[in-house]
DNA sequence: TTCCACACTGCGGATGACCACAATTGCTGC
DNA sequence: GCAGCAATTGTGGTCATCCGCAGTGTGGAA
């Protein structure tokens, strides 16, 4: 897996070099890039940590790169860099999903708590997507009457009258059910539910 | 219980009027208060709908008037209008949880649109709230032993396990999870952590 | 003191869940 | 055709759940 990383994306070297100089005093590894293009080829669904991203670029701007990057699904908090940002500009990329938009100059403590608050909170996303995906390779490997069965288990009912909605016997509404419950790893209807459900408590 | 008003917080009366227009043309029910102090002093819980704020205001402003609302648990959308905003305020606000942040001169049609949104999303946060409301209200009812073995009958553990682990025979735990189950107003130990999960499928 | 809510316990029976063993049907791929 | 998987069903038995009936003990409120 790729590790963490603070992806700088910016066309001025200067602040390419100062940034990865500042980050690095602070612990943070960090990738720059000097083109939104040359971010965007590189890029993969497996990155991880987030995105510093200059706004105004030579050819692709910020904005453009974010919008590539929601289209591809990407999942890393983005930080916007900007000299001469507008405020439609900064709420749009905020309602966009952006996770800061910080206009230059900036202060350096400032934007160092906000990658690693954007580092930690990817690291919080990767860790429950990871569980998620865990999920769904199992619910993968159930059967259509299996995963039927499973609903209705789910909602409370039982084998009596899903056996009677499915118009199959009893016996094999057990085997169904049996089987769901190995194929998920858990050994109650309510340990699935759990499973199935959000963090709560 | 409130109606669903667009609460229009402005100094300006010839801003609140138009306003107040707009939007019955578009058949948005609104209020109009003139004062920050005025809307804060009226402000209930179960006010319902959305508040369009103006920033710069005679006495509070609107982001102050926003920091009371949060303070007080409100829960209703909060557009801002500004003429003067700057980015940090915009990201500032938006990152506190503002719905939306618009500069004027606003196109009339963005503003009801948002608004509009604004509402709808308040309205499905209301139906969710109610049914939670309804959750807690019932978890009030039960004994601090009851809850115990609830949460115990959530993990998925026998009723054996459960008297083990809180040294009580099998028949107590049995009656208490009877008693949560009834309280509850479900049959079944699958019902309840459906219950007591957020949405899902 | 009396009443009541709460927690606790035992017995026995009805019902549901789970499982091992055993088997049939139908469809797919080699 | 044969192997393999999915879906189906039955028998018989064990374990868990659920419930009514019956009763004890404690602490707080009337």
């Amino acid at each position: 897996m790729n590790p963490p990383l603070a992806h700088i994306v910016d066309d001025d070297e200067a602040i390419r070099d100062a940034l990865t100089w500042l980050l690095r005093t602070r612990n943070v590894a960090s990738r720059a890039w000097s083109s939104a293009e040359e971010f965007l080829a590189a890029w993969q669904p497996d990155f991880h940590g987030c995105v510093v991203l200059d706004i105004r670029m030579r050819e692709m701007s910020g904005l453009e790169c974010f919008d590539v990057l929601l289209e591809r699904g990407n999942n890393m908090p983005v930080i916007f860099l900007t000299g001469h940002g507008d405020v439609p500009m900064a709420v749009g990329a905020l309602k966009k999903g952006a996770f800061d938009f910080l206009e230059k100059p900036f202060d350096d403590n400032a934007l160092v708590d906000v990658v690693i608050r954007a580092m930690e909170s990817d690291a919080r996303r990767t860790a429950s997507q990871e569980a998620q995906a865990t999920m769904s390779s199992r619910l993968a490997q159930l059967t259509p009457r299996e995963i039927e069965v499973m609903h209705l288990v789910l909602t409370g009912k039982f084998n009596k009258v899903i056996a009677d909605e499915l118009n199959i016997s009893m016996r094999t509404v057990e085997v169904h059910r049996s089987r769901v419950f190995e194929k998920m790893g858990v050994r109650s209807a309510v340990e699935l539910a759990q499973l199935l459900a959000p963090g709560r408590d």
